[in-house]
DNA sequence: GGCATGTTGGAACGCTGTTCCAGTCGTGTC
DNA sequence: GACACGACTGGAACAGCGTTCCAACATGCC
C-alpha cells in the first residue's frame, strides 16, 4: 500500500481503480470510444500501461466500470415524482441523457447487457411498474419492454451523434438524411419517402418521450 | 475485368465483393464477431489480405454490407398476413430470429443506424403501420417506436448469447443468472430480487412477442 | 539495517487494419 | 504475333493495439 507517510500522497496522487475509471471516462467523452488506450491512459495518468494492470483486470472490465459509474451518477440525480408515470419519463429521459452526454456508454450498454448498469435501470423502472398496478404476473414483461425500449433508443441516437464530428449541426444532420431517404426507390420505399418530410423536424428526445407514452398507453390499457 | 474466357472462372471462382462478402458472414457465424479478420478472410478465400481491398475499402464497409445481406434475406422470408398486426409482430420475429442465428448483426446494426439495413425494416413496418390505420402525423412515431424496440430487445438477446461459449445451456445461464438477482442486496434492489424467479422460467422469444403488443395496444389505444 | 510485500512503468509479444507495390492475367490495338 | 495497358492479385511491411513480463522501487515490519 502506498500510504501516504503524513498527508502528502506519494507522487502528486496514487493510482486507484477509482482514479483510473475517472480518466477513462474524462478520455471516452474527449476523444471518443477509440480515444480509449492503455498507452493514452497511461500518458494521462503519467505511468505505464502495466501499472493499470495492477489495479484493472482488462479493456472490458474498464469499460463496465466507467459505464456503471456514468449510469449510477444518472439515476442519483432523477428526482421523484408525485405519479409513477411521471417517475418512469423522468427516468428514461436520465437514461437518454446520460447516454446522449456520453455515446459510448450505449454502446457498452448493449454489448454487454444484464450489467450492474442495466440492472440499476431495470430496479428502479420496475418499482415504478409496481406502483402503477400492474400484477404480479406482469411486471416482468412490462419492466423488460421499458428498459429495452429505453436502451434501445437511446443508443440508436447516440450512434447517430457518434458518426459525425462534433462539428456537423444536428439540423444539418437531419436535413441531409431527410433528402437521402426522399432519393430512395419509389417502389421500394414509399413509406420512407413518404415520411422524410417529417424527418426534418424531428426531436430525437420528444419522439423518444412519445414511444414511452405508447408503451405507457398498452400497459394501461391491458391492466 | 477477370472475365471467364469461355465457362470456366479464371482460377477455381475469381474474387468479387459478393464472394467476400459470403466468406465474411460464414466466418461471422462460425468463429464470432472477433473472428472476423482481414487475415483470416483472405485464408478463406485463398488469397493475400491485399486483393480484398481492390473489392471493399475497409472493415466497416463489409461489416455494413455483411448485415445488409443477413436483414435482406430475413426480410424476403417474411410472409404477408391477413391482418396488419399480424404481419407486424411477423416481422419483427424475422428480425429477431436473424438477429439470434446471427448475433453480430444486432452489434452492427445499433453501431451505425439508419444503414440500409435499418431502412429496410423501417420502410416494412411503416407500410403496416399506414395500413393499421394510424394518422400521417403520428405514423413517424409509431413505426420508429416500434423499430426502435425490435433492434433494442433482439441486440439484448443476441448480446447474452454472444458471451457464452455455444457449449452453455440457456437454461443453465438463466438459472445463474437468477440466483445471481437472488443475491443482490435486498434493500437496493427489491424488485429485482423480487421478479428473480419470474427469469427462471423466461422465454426470450415470448417475451418479446409480448412487448410488441404492448407497444401495439398503445398505438390502437390513441387511434 | 534488512527483508517481504505491494506497486510501478517500460520493454516486448503477437495480433490487428491498412498500405504499398512488384508482379500476373486477359484483352484491344497495331 | 507482339506489345502495351488496365484490371486484378497477394505477400511484405507499418503503425498501433491489448496484454504480459519483469527489473526496479517504496514502504511497513522485525
Amino acid at each position: 500500500m502506498a500510504k501516504a507517510k503524513r498527508g502528502s500522497e506519494r507522487r502528486e496522487e496514487a493510482l486507484s481503480r477509482e482514479r483510473i475509471v475517472d480518466a477513462a471516462i474524462e478520455l471516452l467523452d474527449t476523444e471518443g470510444e477509440n480515444g480509449l488506450t492503455f498507452r493514452a491512459l497511461a500518458t494521462r495518468l503519467a505511468t505505464g500501461p502495466g501499472a493499470i494492470y495492477w489495479h484493472i483486470a482488462n479493456k472490458s472490465e474498464l469499460l463496465v466500470a466507467a459505464s456503471d459509474a456514468v449510469v449510477a451518477r444518472a439515476m442519483a440525480d432523477v428526482a421523484a415524482h408525485a405519479t409513477a408515470r411521471k417517475t418512469i419519463r423522468s427516468i428514461a429521459v436520465g437514461v437518454f441523457e446520460a447516454i446522449d452526454a456520453h455515446p459510448w456508454v450505449g454502446a457498452q450498454l448493449s454489448r454487454g447487457p444484464w450489467q450492474t448498469a442495466t440492472l440499476q435501470i431495470f430496479e428502479r423502472i420496475g418499482r415504478q411498474v409496481q406502483a402503477l398496478g400492474v400484477p404480479d404476473g406482469a411486471q416482468f414483461t412490462a419492466a423488460s419492454a421499458l428498459v429495452s425500449y429505453i436502451l434501445g433508443v437511446s443508443d440508436q441516437n447516440a450512434a447517430n451523434g457518434r458518426l459525425l464530428e462534433p462539428a456537423v449541426d444536428r439540423a444539418d444532420f437531419l436535413e441531409t438524411e431527410s433528402a437521402r431517404w426522399k432519393e430512395l426507390d419509389a417502389h421500394e420505399y414509399p413509406f420512407t419517402r413518404k415520411v422524410a418530410t417529417q424527418l426534418r423536424k424531428h426531436d430525437d428526445r420528444a419522439e423518444f418521450l412519445a414511444g414511452i407514452d405508447l408503451i405507457l398507453a398498452g400497459i394501461a390499457a391491458s391492466l
